[in-house]
DNA sequence: CTAAAAGCTCAAGTGAGCTTGAGGTCAAGG
DNA sequence: CCTTGACCTCAAGCTCACTTGAGCTTTTAG
């Protein structure tokens, strides 16, 4: 405690992880995939500003709307590289999940009122009756066979 | 179309593939993790009943609400294995759906609020910001390190 | 009758998102 | 000073939901 916080103001990868509940060992994973950096103390040991922090919230609620790490890598590359984000940036990045999370909100909307009446009833002629997700094709939220419920095959 | 109309009203895992979208090496999976059945013609070839249909659409839907395909067997395993299952039958099983999609509602509907407010103003104090489902622990919905989001680390 | 299409099994591979383990270094408390 | 815990790297392993490929048999259209 004492330490972390006074000597130069940067924490620890035990830190970040205690105080984000994101394991190091993802945390690692994470730098792997260039989603968080870290300077690195004379011995090798990784030391993280505390914005770090703030990243990683982003990444963890990323990842509930659906976006793959490599997306979030995307929209975190869109952050400007010279300067700290402000909340104007932060807010820029997340406005494009607002549409994702009314597209899955409208598809699960869509499944309660399909699931008894298109399942039970037997109308569910499989070809037309395309209850989920007609236009989200990277929604990538529950895996399986996405053909059905919207998506093409790759290459065809 | 003639042959496998008429012949017996059984149908081959390319009909009920074409019909399901649901690619054949999927429908052999399925079958290997108990999610459908199937008749064998004295080749060895599968055949399947009409009915299968609906298991297959239960099963897609089923995956898109976000139930893991070893929730799914463990739902359909509550159908009467004696007969045909009713509309009654299709009901119940996917009444229990409905808490899981409204939790999952709940929770996008936070996200979209918290995002701009609670990463961008920097509130975002990890421990106690808890955006994201707070009790839908089996939510299985999104990769990523849960426990911020409301789940435990497990054995823990 | 024959060639092509469709089916079969079984083993191995894929990709996303991490975790675990081996083998070693570094730092903080007693 | 020394032990203990935190950290390091790198490679391998794991789960989920499938797909792919090899090698072989069966079915069907011409």
């Amino acid at each position: 405690m004492l330490r972390s916080a006074l000597v130069s103001e940067l924490l620890t990868i035990g830190d970040i992880s205690r105080r984000s509940g994101v394991a190091a060992s993802a945390l690692r994973f994470y730098e792997e995939r260039g989603l968080i950096g870290a300077q690195r103390a004379g011995s090798g040991h990784r030391r993280y500003p505390r914005s770090v922090l703030r990243r990683i919230a982003f990444i963890v609620f990323a990842q509930r709307v659906g976006l793959t790490l490599e997306e979030i890598a995307r929209e975190l590359a869109k952050l400007p590289p010279d300067r700290a984000p402000t909340k104007r940036d932060w807010s820029r990045l997340s406005s494009s999940w607002s549409a994702r999370i009314d597209a899955r909100i409208a598809e699960l909307e869509r499944l309660r009122v399909g699931l008894t009446g298109c399942i039970g009833c037997g109308c569910l002629s499989l070809e037309r009756c395309r209850l989920a997700n007609p236009g989200d094709r990277a929604s990538s939220l529950g895996a399986g066979p996405r053909y059905w419920v919207g998506d093409r095959p790759r290459e065809a």
